[in-house]
RNA sequence: UGGGAUGUCGCCAAGCGGUAAGGCAACGGGUUUUGAUCCCGUCAUGCGCAGGUUCAAAUCCUGCCAUCCCAGCCA
C-alpha cells in the first residue's frame, strides 16, 4: 500500500506507445541520441491542474521508461506573476503524484547570468539589437497575419551602441516597457514569432529567486530552449501552442555557442468535459468564492483532486488511458471516474454510513441486547481483515431505502415485505409510525434471528440495504460533491460562471456512520456501501468531528431503471 | 485571408500499402448478503469529402472541406 503512491510501483507489463515514444525509439536506434533527458517546466503562477498532470506523466514517465531522468524546472522569467508559495505547492503536487525529479529543483533564474552572456553574443554577432519602439509602435511595425511587418528604425544600430544600451538596460537606466532587446530575424516572415521577437525586457520587479539583482528579464522563447540545452535535455516536450515557436527555439540554439540542441516535440493538451483548465478562470473561481480555494475538492487541481479522494495512481491511470497525440481532444468525465472507481474498488475499505437516517425498531429484539459482528473490510479481499460492527434493537436505515408500497423492481424495504440488512439479519416491516404531519418517523420491524450468515427459510428478502445501530454510530458531516459545471464545455460559454452546477456540493450534516469510522485518519478512503467512495477530509476531519468527502458515487444502474419509468 | 497543425465508432486511440486493435460509454445476459464488483455477449464492408495510382489504399498522389493555434516587452 505504501508504494502504491509512487509511479515506480506501476506494473509496466503493458508498454505505452505513442508518437513521441516512436520518435525517441528512432533517435536511439539511429544513434542520433544515446540517452533520454526530459523536464517538466511549470511557471510558478498558479496551482497545477489535471492538464499539468498529463505533462508530468509524459515527461517523468518517458524519462523513467528510457532509464533517463526528468528535471523539475521552474520557468520563472516573469517576476510580475510568480510567487514562492505556488512553487512550493507545485513541488508538493509533483511529489504526491509519485514522481522524483533529478537532483535539485532547477530554475530558469539559475541561468540568468549565462542567458545575459548569450544575449551579448547575439548582439556581437549582429543578430540582436536594442529597440526603442514603444509597445504600441512595435505592434504596428509587426504587421498582421496577412501583411508583413516592417523593420524597426533601430534595427541597424552599431554593435557597440547595442552593447552599451543593453548594459544600461541592465543597469536600470530605463523604465519598464520603454526599451527592449530584440532578435534580428525577419520582419516579413509568415511566422509572426520570427518577426524580431523581444528577448529581454525591463521589469523592475522583485524576483522570487534572484531578488532585486536584475531589472531586465529574458522572455520565454529566449530562455526556454537555452535552459533545456544547458540541462542537457534531449527531448523538450510541450503543448501544441508552441508549435509555431519551434523555429525560434531552433534559431536561438543555432545562433549561440552551445553544444546541445534538444528537440522540441509538441502534443495536445488534455481537455476534460465539465471542467476548466485555464489558470485565469480557475483563479476567478477562487477569487469569486465559487469554491473555497485552489484545493477545494471540486477543483480540477492536483491538490483539489487529492482532497476529493482521487489517488495519485488513479490519476496516473487516467492519463495513461487518454493517450498522447497531436489531435485536439476533449475526454469524457466517465473515463476519469472509471479510473478512480477501479482504484478505489480495489483499495478502499468498506463501511456503512446512513446519510438520511430513518429510525427502525426491531420489536422482537431484546431491549438491552448488543451483538458484535465481524464484517469484512473488503468482501473480495479477505486479506484486508475484518471490522467490528454492532447490532441492537434500534437501528437507522436510509430514508431512500423504504417505501410504503412499490413495484417488484424496487429491491429495498417495503411495508409488509422483507429485506436483508447488510452483514446482519433479515427484517420484515410490520408498521409505519408517523408524526402529526403524516411524515414517516419510525418503522416497526420484526427481525428473523435465524438469518445471520444464512438465507431465511421459506421466503426470500427483496434486496440488501445498509444500516447502523443508533447507539453504536457516530454523527458525521458528509459532503456530496458533483461536477462543478453542468455543461460539457464551460470554456465555450459567454460567462462560464453562469453554468456552475448549483448542486456541485450538498452538505449532509446529520449523517450517522458506523463506529469503526471514528478511527478514520485524514485522507483515508472508504467505500460507504451502496453509496459511493468517500475520504476523510485532509484538513477538517478529526476524531471528534468526522468529515467525509464523496469522491465518486458507485455506478448506479438503478438510477437508469428509475429514470426510464 | 498569411503561416503552423489536425481529421479512424458517442468519447479517447492503435494502425506506417495486404484487407479496421484496445479502453471508456452504451446495450443485452449470468453470478452476487453492495441495484457495486466480477463474468459473458453486441457495438466502424467503414477511416472528413472527391478524384487518381496500385492486383491491393485508413495508409501513396491531387484537389477540396472542417476544426484548432499564432499579430504579449505572458508562458
Amino acid at each position: 500500500m505504501s508504494d502504491s503512491n509512487t509511479a515506480d510501483a506501476e506494473a509496466s507489463n503493458v508498454k505505452p506507445t505513442n508518437f513521441i515514444r516512436n520518435i525517441i525509439d528512432n533517435d536511439l536506434e539511429s544513434g542520433k541520441r544515446t540517452n533520454v533527458q526530459t523536464r517538466f517546466p511549470p511557471e510558478p503562477n498558479g496551482f497545477l491542474h489535471i492538464g499539468h498532470a498529463k505533462s508530468i506523466c509524459i515527461n517523468f514517465g518517458i524519462a523513467k521508461d528510457y532509464n533517463g531522468e526528468c528535471n523539475l524546472r521552474f520557468d520563472d522569467t516573469n517576476p510580475a506573476k510568480e510567487e514562492a508559495a505556488y512553487a512550493e505547492a507545485i513541488a508538493n503536487d509533483v511529489e504526491w503524484l509519485g514522481f522524483k525529479w533529478a537532483g535539485e529543483i532547477k530554475h530558469s533564474a539559475d541561468y540568468f547570468d549565462r542567458l545575459f552572456d548569450y544575449a551579448v553574443e547575439l548582439i556581437e554577432k549582429g543578430v540582436a539589437y536594442v529597440c526603442e519602439l514603444s509597445m504600441e509602435e512595435m505592434r504596428d511595425y509587426r504587421g498582421t497575419l496577412t501583411e508583413p511587418g516592417k523593420n524597426s528604425p533601430y534595427r541597424d544600430r552599431a554593435v557597440a551602441e547595442n552593447l552599451d544600451l543593453f548594459n544600461r538596460m541592465k543597469a536600470g537606466e530605463f523604465e519598464d516597457g520603454s526599451i527592449a532587446l530584440r532578435a534580428k530575424i525577419d520582419m516579413s516572415s509568415p511566422n509572426i514569432n520570427l518577426r524580431d521577437p523581444v528577448i529581454y525586457r525591463i521589469k523592475k520587479a522583485h524576483h522570487i529567486r534572484t531578488g532585486d539583482k536584475w531589472c531586465i528579464y529574458p522572455t520565454y522563447d529566449f530562455t526556454h530552449g537555452i535552459s533545456d540545452a544547458i540541462e542537457g535535455i534531449t527531448h523538450s516536450l510541450c503543448t501544441l501552442e508552441f508549435e509555431d515557436h519551434r523555429p525560434l527555439y531552433d534559431w536561438f540554439l543555432e545562433n549561440i555557442t552551445i553544444d546541445c540542441h534538444p528537440q522540441q516535440i509538441e502534443f495536445s493538451r488534455l481537455n476534460l468535459e465539465h471542467t476548466i483548465t485555464s489558470k485565469r478562470k480557475l483563479n476567478l473561481l477562487v477569487n469569486e468564492g465559487v469554491v473555497d480555494g485552489w484545493d477545494d475538492p471540486r477543483m480540477p487541481t492536483i491538490s483539489g483532486m487529492r482532497r476529493r479522494g482521487y489517488s495519485a495512481a488513479a490519476i496516473r491511470d487516467f492519463i495513461g488511458r487518454t493517450g498522447v497525440t497531436k489531435k485536439v481532444h476533449t475526454v469524457e468525465m466517465s473515463l476519469l471516474e472509471n479510473s478512480v472507481r477501479e482504484d478505489l474498488g480495489e483499495n478502499a475499505g468498506r463501511a456503512m454510513a446512513v446519510l438520511n437516517p430513518l429510525k427502525v425498531t426491531l420489536v422482537n429484539y431484546p431491549d438491552d441486547k448488543v451483538e458484535s459482528i465481524q464484517a469484512p473490510i473488503h468482501p473480495q479481499k479477505e486479506s484486508m481483515g475484518k471490522r467490528e460492527i454492532f447490532f441492537s434493537k434500534t437501528i437507522l436505515i436510509d430514508q431512500a431505502d423504504f417505501r410504503e408500497s412499490a413495484n417488484k423492481k424496487y429491491k429495498r424495504l417495503v411495508l409488509g415485505k422483507a429485506v436483508r440488512l447488510r452483514n446482519a439479519y433479515v427484517i420484515t416491516c410490520d408498521e409505519i409510525v408517523r408524526d402529526g404531519q403524516g411524515n414517516i418517523v419510525e418503522l416497526l420491524c420484526t427481525v428473523d434471528l435465524n438469518t445471520l450468515g444464512k438465507n431465511p427459510e421459506g421466503y426470500k428478502p427483496k434486496g440488501v440495504i445498509h444500516w447502523v445501530s443508533e447507539s453504536h454510530s457516530k454523527p458525521a458531516t458528509v459532503r456530496l460533491y458533483d461536477r462543478l459545471f453542468n455543461v460539457a464545455n464551460p470554456a465555450a460559454e459567454e460567462n462560464f460562471l453562469d453554468c456552475v452546477n448549483p448542486e456541485c456540493l450538498v452538505e449532509v450534516v446529520d449523517a450517522r456512520v458506523e463506529l469503526s469510522l471514528g478511527e478514520a485518519k485524514p485522507e483515508q478512503v472508504f467505500q460507504f456501501e451502496r453509496e459511493g467512495y468517500f475520504c476523510a477530509d485532509r484538513y477538517q476531519h478529526s476524531a471528534d468531528n468526522l468529515v467525509f468527502n464523496r469522491t465518486v458515487t458507485l455506478r448506479d444502474s438503478w438510477a437508469k431503471i428509475e429514470a426510464k419509468s
